[in-house]
Formats: C-alpha cells, structure tokens, sequence
DNA sequence: CCGTTCTAGATGTAGGGTGCACCTAGGCGG
DNA sequence: CCGCCTAGGTGCACCCTACATCTAGAACGG
C-alpha cells in the first residue's frame, strides 16, 4: 500500500512489524532477507527492508530470538534467527495485544455505523 | 491500561487518537476537557490530555475541524470544535483504515492460532 | 572481463506521534 | 487564602517509521 499522504490513510499498531516477525519465527528460524518477503504477505505490502533487519537487530538485543550467520549456495552468508523462550513469550503478549486493538477498532467502526446509519 | 514497558504491550493504530476525536465529533460539536473523557471510554484509557489538545489543534490546521471560543458558566472558556466536510471525508477514510488494520490483525490471529493449534 | 541483477544485510537521517512532566488561569467551596 | 475542578496548553525526549543510500557475494549475459 502507499505511503501515507495524510496520517489517516495508514495506520498499523505501533511494532506490527515486531509481531509480524516473532509470528513468522514462530513457525520456524529464518533470515532477515526471507523475513522481509514473507512479511509483505502478511498485509504489510510495502514494508521496509531496512525496517525489517533493524527490528531483528532490535529483538536480538532484548534477547527475543538469538541469532548466527549461516553461509548459502546461493549468494551471500545469511544472518539466520531463531525465537527463544522470552520471544515465545513476548509473541503471546503481542497477540493479546492484536486481539485487544481489533478489538476497540471494531467498536470504534460499530460505533461509527451507529451514528450513520449504516449496517455491516 | 498501564504504559508500556515493551513496546508489545500496547500498541493501537498511529493517529488512532485523531480517529478517536473525528468520531466523538461527528456525534456533535465539543470541547478538548469533554473529549478527553469521552476518548478514555473509547478504548484509550489513559489518553494523555496533552495529546488530545496537540490533536485537535492539528486538525484545526488541517482544516479538519473549526473552532472558535465560548465562554463557560462554570470556569475558563471553552475552545469549542466542530467537523468540517473535510473532516467528515477524512474520518470516512480513517474508519476504511480501521477496518482493513482490523481485517489484518483478525488474520494474523488466526495464523497464530492456526500454528499453535489454538482454537477461537 | 564487465555490467546487471538477485541475494543479503545494514546505516543515516528526518519526521510524526506519544508519554510524561509541567504550567497558566477561571471559578467555587471550605 | 487554599485546594480542587475545569480548561487549555508547552517542552522535551523517545520510539518507530519512511526513504535514501551503501556494501558485497554470486550468477548470468554479452
């Protein structure tokens, strides 16, 4: 999606991007490079690369995911991350999270539909 | 709710606060000092006065809303806000926003209960 | 051999939004 | 007079993000 002309047109939480990118490695260790495409699938269409590397660095500091590089056949060595016990746990939270933010949006926008008349 | 000690702990939409006060405007002219209650029963429990006066303002030079001053029987004057066709347009466009930021984290949800074997 | 493209990771910098602390000021009750 | 409620506001630091730019290995074509 576009970059935001007005503030309104694009709002995630703050950190979606940290949630994105624990969910991912829940599912198994990866790299920052696989990480960015996958993310892009995940409704952040046109997320930052360098955001992306920046938020591993981030996690892997605050002991998240641990994190090693890893040579490929095909190209240069791949710092590769794995979760770790808090990055589990810090997932859960975040999910509780998501799940209260959609939460409060849907009754911002029943709300909404309240004052206009309009159904769902 | 508490402030955040990780930044996964709390995190609605950016400018979630300016939706917040289109909507409450759209009920009806009002005040920063009224909004500011009515904002902390629409999910923003601890909304920070300063911000809600920082928003308003912002929106008042975007043309978003008008405001002109009205005295009070009981205190200081009163800085009253009314939503402009402009802002009415844009809280169409904020309320799509949350909408899709609903949808996304509904889907990041369920891969996360989908990977956990969680059921909803 | 050189240029281009893909893979892979990273930094510099500016700007917006927020959290927290703090300040001014009118009006009212004790 | 003091404290409290109403009402509006500023200063500052921090976090996150957006955008541009950079390095570098490997593969492929000319």
């Amino acid at each position: 999606m576009r970059p935001p002309a007005t503030s309104l047109e694009w709002g995630m939480p703050r950190s979606y991007m940290r949630t994105c990118l624990l969910l991912l490695l829940l599912e198994g260790p990866s790299h920052g490079y696989e990480l960015l495409q996958e993310v892009r699938l995940l409704g952040l269409d046109s997320a930052d690369a360098g955001g992306v590397y920046r938020s591993l660095r981030a996690m892997a500091h605050d002991e998240l995911v641990t994190a090693w590089w890893e040579p490929s056949e095909l190209g240069p060595a791949r710092r590769t991350y794995l979760l770790t016990d808090a990055g589990r746990e810090a997932l859960d939270v975040a999910v509780e999270t998501a799940q209260r933010t959609a939460r409060q949006l849907d009754a911002l926008i029943d709300r909404f539909d309240d004052v206009t008349g309009r159904p769902t």
